[in-house]
RNA sequence: GGGGGCGUGGCGGAAUUGGCAGACGCAGCGGACUUAAAAUCCGCCGCCGCAAGGUAUGUGGGUUCGAACCCCACCGCCCCUACCA
């Protein structure tokens, strides 16, 4: 047998799987076979692979080829995220084409992913840039708009100002752009918008399904969308100069609505001053005239010119003035004077709250600056003011000094009819007071939520053109299907400053409609729309007539196990979400959630910890570490690293060390093989005695290991599995080690056994170490067929226990000693053996109890 | 400020979810083979102690026959989110 030796062995393999279109996917519903969608996320061809996408995608792998083992029907595609900003920046800078750096790239990474040997049924490959990918990307958005799901409209939006685009909420992150992070600037602009809040509800509850993804994932997007249930008051603004009036007038007057979002209803007996946010679209019109006006309205001014950065970071100090302007309270009818400030946000709620200092910090803080009163409207009952208080419905204690708001639940006093109930969120006294709104027609039940639609047209040539027409006279127009694609024009040249809405004849149209020349969209789409659905097109790739195939797409779909990195927590996850319901209500599917199992991997840090980057010098290239080693060798070492949703710290003695016991498995297999001859099965008591011992071991060793790899792998302990496969071949070292070449050969004892512990060992390192496997079950082992079509070896748990066990025994908790006992042995006769074990520790002791732990120790609890 | 997670040898990490802490590996130490080295193989390897033994899962309490695991408080670290009314 020649040395393990990969350079040679995995191109040659590579080569022979590809020829043999090894990886082809069936049809599961002609096999009858279950099916198992294994899908990673797939990549943006920045370049060549990284470390981050060995551990990925290799994880994805040995899903995949493991449950082809198990006897699933595999789905295991791949494909690029190709439209993107990047290509964009590349092509500017060598005067060239994005479509071309991005291929070459794509071109780069599919070789890369063969290198690495994951079975990806290269017939089923989408790229997102590619026509006949993104010309049903259009389509989709059609179906969006005639749903009424597609919205376009001015409002502010986050610009980027070195990606000269805007920007969906979920990329904006602290202020900054989610990809080159510049600081994003607001900007007034007509933008489209798919109606994602039509299904913030669902997306909310539909977590509830998702029982195969980490609670973190699910806490992030349930926070996202972030439901409150509240109520809508409305307060109404009284006419300039109002402060002035009688009661009596302030009661009758009459002005327009000014509705506010609150939880704490309950509080409105609290509210000292009225808030506008900087944006507040009726601002102007309310200061209009006012002495207040040129100074309100610079201030609103210079509010919107802070950067969200500045905001994120800043000191949080409030900001504010007051507008001249009152509202009236519709519950007791007080004068509220109104404020602009810069703590409430335009775009949540109404842009207007009531402010309650007393119970609110933010309030309160304003309060304070501002000298503005805090009444005190709830206290704990443990408060000093309380007995003060206690019971008093009207107003006796107009502001107090305290050190911070009270914010949590508590008596509510000086509030009218409500005092001395509960108040706070979701409490007696909110449900109280917003029934007594509802009655009186001055407010409403209603739910908020922090999600925003989602932005989804860019100012960008690289990506899917929007397939809309604006004419003269028939207004904003869908493409109709039949002139879909909207291709993009190959003719730009980027570097010179041109864009779509520069590029001559792009936009030059007819409306589809009247006929009449109209002017093409020129904004592009998201490339998150790209990523939405791709996992539903591998079902059905070179469909030319549809998406894909709805029959097609439910027999494959919900993806069984998909993997990915956390950063896509939010975006790309809830963006899918939300395609799939969409396309669900279409009736293109038949199911709620595209995803079933998620797994989030870890980040792949350099040795000391730190994150692998260009600037750091610190990279380190899948490239190098295969030359040295192998792809298996760095497969397997990357499994072994760590619980996979946790950071990897890389660091090369591992990946030698898994080097070493990939080489040992091939000596150890050529070892096992190299004795059997015949088809004599293993006969208990054939073998002399240590011999006969050795064996035994490693029978049972054989039939746990398969069992405890296959409990790990299903549940993603790939880290533990391959730590198992190890303990399987130092079984097998100390077999052979007993029983040596001759010794073996001369006997009749156990040919058959050491051929099936070989290919046990094979069969459970094929989905790990695919090339090393497949050419010993080839070479070593003698077989025609590949190692990965064979199905997992199989187990029986009961040849897996020994005849005797060790305990331990304990007294009152401590180990005092150990026993050997018969693995069938009654809770008696163990407890007995214990008991006898530990008389020294007794002697003079009472013992009240021995509690046994079949399998595992004796307690004797003595006083 | 809000939410989530984590804390175990020199290091990466195990512990079947309340039952022998440290599996498996890396590093280290000792040995065999070798003229020598590499490779390979064997043994040791939490801490204190010559040993018997003691003591250990961030710290302090609690529940339990029994706690790395459950509860309370504190300390430290990481991630997400953020003036969301």
């Amino acid at each position: 047998m020649e040395a393990y030796n990969p350079q040679e062995l995995e191109p040659r393999w590579q080569k022979a799987w590809e020829d043999a279109n090894l990886y082809a996917t069936p049809d599961p519903r002609e096999s009858g076979k279950p099916k198992k969608y294994v899908l990673e996320m797939f990549p943006y061809p920045s370049g060549d692979i990284h470390m981050g996408h060995v551990s990925n995608y290799t994880y994805g792998d040995v899903v995949a080829r493991y449950s082809r083992m198990r006897g699933f029907d595999v789905l295991h595609p791949m494909g690029w995220d190709a439209f993107g900003l990047p290509a964009e920046n590349a092509a500017i800078k060598h005067h060239s084409h994005p479509a071309k750096w991005t291929y070459a790239n794509i071109d780069t990474q599919k070789a890369s992913f063969k290198r690495m040997g994951f079975s990806y049924d290269w017939d089923r490959t989408v790229v997102a840039c590619d026509p006949e990918y993104y010309r049903w990307g259009q389509w989709i958005f059609l179906k969006f708009w005639e749903r009424g799901l597609v919205e376009r409209r001015n409002s502010p939006v986050n610009w980027c100002p070195d990606c000269k685009t805007v920007l969906a909420n979920e990329q904006v992150i602290e202020g900054r752009c989610w990809r080159c992070d510049s600081p994003v600037e607001k900007r007034d602009l007509t933008q489209w918008y798919f109606k994602i809040t039509d299904y913030a509800q669902q997306l909310l509850d539909d977590l509830d399904q998702l029982t195969g993804w980490p609670e973190r994932v699910k806490q992030q997007q349930a926070n996202w969308i972030g439901r409150s249930e509240g109520a809508q008051v409305d307060f109404t603004l009284m006419p300039a100069g109002i402060q002035d009036a009688t009661a009596e007038e302030v009661a009758a007057a009459e002005g327009p609505v000014i509705t506010v979002f609150t939880t704490r209803a309950d509080t409105l007996f609290g509210c000292s001053f009225f808030v506008l946010a900087p944006e507040y679209a009726g601002l102007a019109d309310l200061v209009a005239g006012m002495p207040q006006e040129a100074e309100v309205m610079a201030f609103a001014d210079a509010a919107k010119k802070v950067s969200a950065v500045e905001r994120a970071q800043g000191d949080r100090d409030k900001h504010g003035v007051f507008t001249g302007r009152y509202v009236r309270n519709p519950v007791n009818g007080e004068l509220v004077p109104v404020w602009v400030a810069d703590y409430v946000v335009a775009d949540y709620g109404t842009g207007a709250v009531m402010a309650v200092p007393c119970g609110d910090q933010r309030d309160f803080e304003f309060a304070r600056k501002y000298d503005l009163p805090i009444i005190p409207i709830i206290l704990p009952e443990d408060d000093p003011l309380y007995p003060h208080l206690k019971d008093k419905a009207d107003r006796v204690v107009t502001s107090v000094d305290w050190p911070a708001a009270y914010a949590a639940e508590g008596i509510l006093v000086q509030s009218g009819p409500y005092t001395g109930m509960v108040g706070g969120k979701h409490s007696p006294g909110e449900e109280a007071v917003v029934s007594a709104l509802e009655a009186a027609g001055t407010g409403r039940r209603t739910v908020e939520f922090r999600l925003r639609d989602w932005l989804i047209s860019r100012q960008r040539y690289w990506g899917n053109p929007i397939p809309a027409v604006h004419c003269e006279h028939c207004g904003v127009v869908p493409v109709p299907e039949d002139q879909l694609p909207v291709l993009l024009p190959e003719d730009i040249d980027l570097a010179a400053g041109e864009t779509l809405a520069t590029h001559a004849g792009f936009a030059e149209t007819a409306c589809p409609v009247c006929g009449r020349p109209a002017r093409r969209e020129t904004d592009t789409m998201d490339t998150f729309t790209c990523s939405s659905w791709y996992y539903m097109r591998y079902t059905d790739p070179h469909n030319d007539a549809a998406p894909f195939d709805p029959a097609k797409a439910n027999a494959w779909m919900p993806v069984d196990q998909y993997i990915g990195g956390i950063e896509h927590a939010i975006l790309h996850l809830l963006y899918s979400r939300f395609f799939t319901k969409v396309l669900r209500d279409c009736g293109m599917l038949d199911f709620d959630e595209p995803f079933t199992n998620l797994l989030c991997q870890g980040m792949v840090l350099d040795a000391n910890g730190e994150v692998m980057s260009k600037s750091k010098g610190n990279v380190v290239s899948p490239e190098e570490m295969i030359k040295g080693y192998g792809t298996d060798a760095v497969r397997a070492a990357m499994l072994f690293m760590g619980p996979p949703d946790k950071e990897k710290l890389w660091n090369e003695d591992g990946l030698a060390g898994m080097y070493k016991f990939l080489s040992r498995v091939w000596r150890q297999v050529a070892d096992l093989v190299g004795t059997a001859g015949d088809d004599t099965f293993y006969q208990p008591g054939a073998a002399p005695e240590a011999v006969q011992e050795a064996l035994d071991t490693l029978m049972r060793e054989r039939h746990r290991v398969v069992g405890k790899v296959q409990a790990d792998i299903d549940r993603n302990n790939f880290n533990t599995a391959m730590a198992a496969i190890m303990e399987l071949s130092n079984a097998a070292g100390a077999y052979l080690r007993t029983a040596g070449p001759a010794e073996r050969k001369a006997s009749d004892f156990s040919r058959a056994f050491d051929r099936e512990v070989a290919e046990v060992l094979v069969k459970l390192l094929a989905p790990i170490a695919p090339f090393m496997t497949e050419e010993l079950w080839h070479k070593v082992l003698g077989h025609d067929d590949s190692v990965h079509v064979q199905l997992w070896p199989d187990f029986d748990p009961a040849k897996a226990a020994a005849s005797t066990v060790e305990l331990a025994v304990q007294v009152n908790g401590k180990i005092k000693a150990r026993i050997t006992v018969a693995a069938d042995a009654s809770e008696d006769e163990v407890r007995a053996a214990g008991l006898a074990a530990v008389v020294d520790d007794l002697k003079g002791k009472d013992v009240k109890k021995a509690i046994v732990v079949p399998g595992r120790l004796v307690n004797v609890v003595a006083k």
